[in-house]
DNA sequence: AGCACGATTAACT
DNA sequence: GTTAATCGTGCTC
């Protein structure tokens, strides 16, 4: 098997619609209680910059979102709706606040610690979702901050499948729906199509 | 100190 | 299709 290869700072000191559109396809790694769990990103959103108002750097340099604010390929995780967290990888040169969150994984490797993590679930619904896959990988503000561009960290990213540009969508972010326009339907996601794994 | 709301999910009718 | 859950964050008083 060809050897894989970590996605480098470099690879997230860039335009964040670039880093969100090449990183499908990417495999991310979470080593937890020493175990390895993986599955391949196939869905993610860019938030890019303080004008961008579905941003949560739209309120400027807070505790929050500094981490945005700081060198790229480093987590920002964030709580919401007083339950779920959100796993996101800052983009862009220090000082410019941006970053993709994953919102979608096809789970491939620690399968049994996932199951577990979301007992009572179907296969499909483990990570479909961005809160589901924090969950399902044990993912919480403890890895708020964390470099995600060294091997042997909490989190960090494989190149792994390369995603023609036949088979990316692209459509508005969601759960949006009070930000104004044009920030609510501007189509920063991107997702990979349904059939690409049906090889 | 109080308020409105959230980059969602699961369980409803 | 609708809605409760549940609390950190940023804003206003």
């Amino acid at each position: 098997m060809m050897s894989k290869c970590l996605l480098e700072r470099e690879f997230f000191t860039r335009n964040t619609l670039q880093v969100a559109r090449e990183i499908l396809g990417a495999q991310l790694v979470r080593v937890v209680d020493g175990e390895r769990l993986s599955g391949i990103i196939i869905e993610v959103e860019a938030y890019q910059g303080e004008q961008d108002l579905g941003c949560h750097a739209s309120a400027g340099l807070t505790p929050r979102t500094q981490v945005m604010y700081g060198p790229s390929g480093y987590a920002y995780v964030y709580f919401t709706y007083g339950m779920h967290w959100m796993l996101n990888f800052v983009t862009e040169g220090e000082g410019v606040p941006a970053a993709i969150l994953i919102r979608s994984l096809v789970p491939v490797e620690g399968l049994g610690y996932i199951a577990m993590q979301r007992v009572g679930r179907p296969r499909a619904e483990w990570t479909n979702g961005p809160a589901k896959l924090c969950k399902a990988f044990n993912i919480t503000g403890a890895e708020n901050g964390m470099d995600i561009c060294r091997l042997g960290g909490p989190i960090w990213v494989e190149r792994n499948h390369t995603i023609p540009d036949s088979s990316v969508t692209n459509s508005p972010r969601v759960g949006l729906n009070k930000v104004p326009e044009p920030w609510k339907s501007i189509p920063w996601r991107f997702r990979v199509s349904n059939e690409f794994f049906l090889d």
